[in-house]
DNA sequence: TAGATAGTTAGCTAAACTTCTAATTATGAG
DNA sequence: CTCATAATTAGAAGTTTAGCTAACTATCTA
């Protein structure tokens, strides 16, 4: 948990997950959002994928990105609790519906 | 609200955060439940002050901390929102209740 | 006034973070 | 096989962050 407070404290990566709301992404399609280096941008990837914001999956020349909702959303709403900011998530089932081939529930709590 | 998240990221603030859950405490008080020097944690509420999630206020010897659940929330909500997390909070009445004498409604939205 | 207590400021170090360019790997197309 | 494309790894520079000790300021108390 302490890695996704971490990775949602630079603006490019928090603005990365909101791109990848609507749908997964390739890693090209999300740089050329941003005024950084590819390089740069591959970094900012992996600091998502190692706290597990997102799943990266190869399709044939490039990987393409999708985002963890739920462990986005449990962090969130996990910390929230805490301080009894008693939240109560209806995200809905908008999500599965975009995102029709990354079912992402195999997420089983594996984090530092 | 990038000083939000940027304030969020240290496990020590967060914690700081939450031990003022249940009502303000001064500088001393909270310190005490670390193990790092004074200095460091004058650091983190400096931290905390500047990306306005507390209110600071000079009681006689001591400097008594408080939180600023609105900002907190608003942050944290906020986001969540931006990522299709339809989130609804029920926060209730329970911080006015505990902290009778910081109203603390003066928050208007002032942050980089 | 003198001493004790609460915090901060100053100065420093070590580690982590962000970003870059250049070089490398892997896949797809001619 | 060779070239182009997508993305990564490697290495380096500059900045920020978290932590410390020592010294200072401000307030309370005897």
């Amino acid at each position: 948990m302490s890695k996704v407070f971490k990775a949602l404290s630079d603006p490019t990566r928090r603005r990365v997950l909101q791109l990848l709301r609507r749908g997964p992404l390739s890693a090209g399609d999300l740089a050329a959002h941003f005024d950084v280096s590819k390089p740069t941008m591959s970094v900012h990837f992996n600091v998502l994928k190692d706290a597990d914001l997102v799943h990266a999956e190869k399709h044939g020349n490039s990987i393409v990105y999708s985002l963890k909702m739920s462990v986005l959303e449990e962090a969130l709403m996990g910390f929230a609790q805490t301080l009894g900011i008693q939240a109560h998530s209806i995200e809905a089932a908008s999500n599965a519906e975009l995102n029709p081939e990354r079912p992402q529930a195999d997420n089983k709590e594996s984090q530092s």
